[in-house]
RNA sequence: GCGGCCGUAGCUCAGUGGUAGAGCCCUCGGUUGUGGUCCGAGUUGUCGUGGGUUCGAUCCCCAUCGGCCGCCCCA
């Protein structure tokens, strides 16, 4: 190296691409490790798909105005056309739908599945907005025919992984689309989407905000007071549920009775959650365009900065029509871990972690014992311990500050000289014991 | 894609028309086999970039890039 200074880049943070501390990565590790652990505990199996898919695959559902990324290798021969244009996947959804009409003589249907993987979106960065995250998305999909029973499924499995993160009350609210839309239709409103779009920021701007907004497009004082009327119904009860359409006096339309009936059915399976844990909001549409049915959204009771939904879905008729000629019906819900995570960080919600996994530094006291500590390291590291051996033979003063730094909260002495003893220190108390590496638990 | 605010050490920020500081962090030391506290010493910046005004700009003006926030949309 010279005197003279290298040239460096300065390196700056890539603004929609978060990344983090290994004490913070340690708490969203764990997050991951949870939430793998109950959806499988529901019997949803695992799969991961490619980060590309052919662009005309991703475009097949017309949704085109979401950012995508392109993928483009930088020596491309500018008019070789044989490779298909490949471009990152902006859900799990469509790549599933692919997934599964690729294997669907191989796959053994209702297909439950889980993945947790990174999607990507060219949108504008903002907190809890990122370019890349993850997704923890699970789905089952049907052939011509899908139970209720999984609509109800979808939340219970979604309230214990969530309610096993330390991030307070968790709330699902649940609706059906035909109960709007089929109320739209009776209403005679000719193009529902941005009526139901107004609706859906019911919890944003308020009624009065909504009820505003519904006037600005154009709708009768009588047309709006009917849909407000439906939109802030709120209730767990299906019985109230009922009750409260039938008030309404929509009775007659087939759609709107299909659509309580199967709500009202998800809200009778989830009576063995807890009260705050589930509730009917007629408001909720989603944006998604290929809803069909039961739709579910995510709220944080207890953290009142965290305003968006956190886990989101629905139900589809249709998943894979694209792809292969089969009716797929399916429905799934996919957790915002990124969003979620980043957001509670960011409000100093996430207690960080330890800075290493490592539950024990062994102290190395002289470079003639090195072979001996790596013994000791290797017997401990057998009795399921994760072990460090300290990688020089510095003053014990700079070696447990290493240690502190760390988290590390067991110091090893292997013997100093022979003929002496072990003895492990406990960074918390600084208590420290003899012990034997054979046969040593920590005290609890 | 549209609108608003902001760009000074790794982080949080102060500051002045005459080429810069604090706290935290980091490194080393306070002898002989033991961390966290305390004390002492030390390193770090093209003051986002380019141009203009000026004898002289980090500070004034213009542009540009970048960041953040709101909207759209959504996890």
């Amino acid at each position: 190296m010279s005197d003279e200074k290298r040239k460096t880049y300065k390196p700056v943070p890539i603004s929609g691409f978060p990344e983090w501390l290994p004490e913070i990565r340690l708490v969203e590790q764990g997050w991951m490790d949870h939430i793998r652990r109950v959806f499988e505990s529901y019997g949803f199996c695992s799969i991961e798909t490619p980060s590309v898919e052919a662009l005309d695959v991703l475009r097949a559902k017309g949704e085109v105005d979401k950012e995508i990324y392109v993928l483009e290798r930088l020596h491309r021969d500018e008019d070789d056309d044989s490779e298909a244009r490949l471009a990152l996947h902006f859900d799990q959804t469509v790549p599933l739908a692919r997934y599964t009409a690729q294997h669907f003589n191989d796959l053994v249907f209702p297909f439950k599945r889980y993945q947790m993987q990174r999607v990507w979106r060219g949108e504008r960065p903002q907190l809890g907005r990122e370019r890349e995250f993850y997704q923890c998305d699970i789905d089952v999909i049907g052939v011509d025919h899908l139970p209720l029973h999984f609509d109800a499924e979808m939340p219970a499995v979604i309230y214990e992984a969530l309610e096993g993160l330390d991030i307070g009350r968790v709330q699902i609210k649940v609706s059906n689309r035909k109960i709007l839309t089929g109320l739209c239709g009776a209403l005679g409103i000719a193009d529902p989407v941005p009526v139901t779009r107004m609706i859906d920021k019911m919890d944003k701007i308020g009624a009065d905000g909504v009820r505003e907004g519904l006037s600005a497009l154009g709708l009768s004082s009588a047309q709006n007071d009917s849909l407000m009327a439906l939109a802030q119904i709120k209730t767990r009860d299906p019985e109230t549920l009922k009750a409260r359409i039938e008030s309404l006096s929509l009775q007659g339309d087939d759609v709107i009775t299909e659509g309580v009936a199967e709500l009202a059915f998800v809200l009778e399976q989830l009576r063995h959650l807890p009260d705050h844990a589930v509730t009917a909001d007629l408001s909720i549409v989603r944006g998604l365009d290929y809803y069909t049915g039961t739709v579910y959204e995510t709220r944080l009771l207890d953290i009142p900065a965290f305003t968006s939904s956190v886990c989101s879905g629905g139900r589809y008729d249709d998943l894979a029509g694209s792809y292969i000629n089969k009716h797929l019906p399916g429905v799934g819900i996919s957790i915002g871990l990124t969003r979620l995570f980043a957001v509670l960080e960011h409000h100093g919600h996430i207690k960080a972690g330890r800075k290493s996994p490592a539950d024990m530094l062994v102290v190395l006291p002289a470079e003639e014992r090195r072979a001996a500590a790596a013994e000791t390291a290797r017997a401990l590291r057998a009795r399921g311990y994760k072990v460090e051996l300290y990688h020089a033979p510095q003053k014990l003063k700079k070696q447990l500050a290493y240690a502190e730094k760390k988290g590390i909260p067991y110091i090893w002495f292997p013997p100093f000289e022979d003929g002496q003893g072990h003895e492990v220190k406990y960074m918390t108390t600084g208590a420290q014991i003899t012990a034997d590496p054979e046969t040593w638990t920590p005290e609890s």
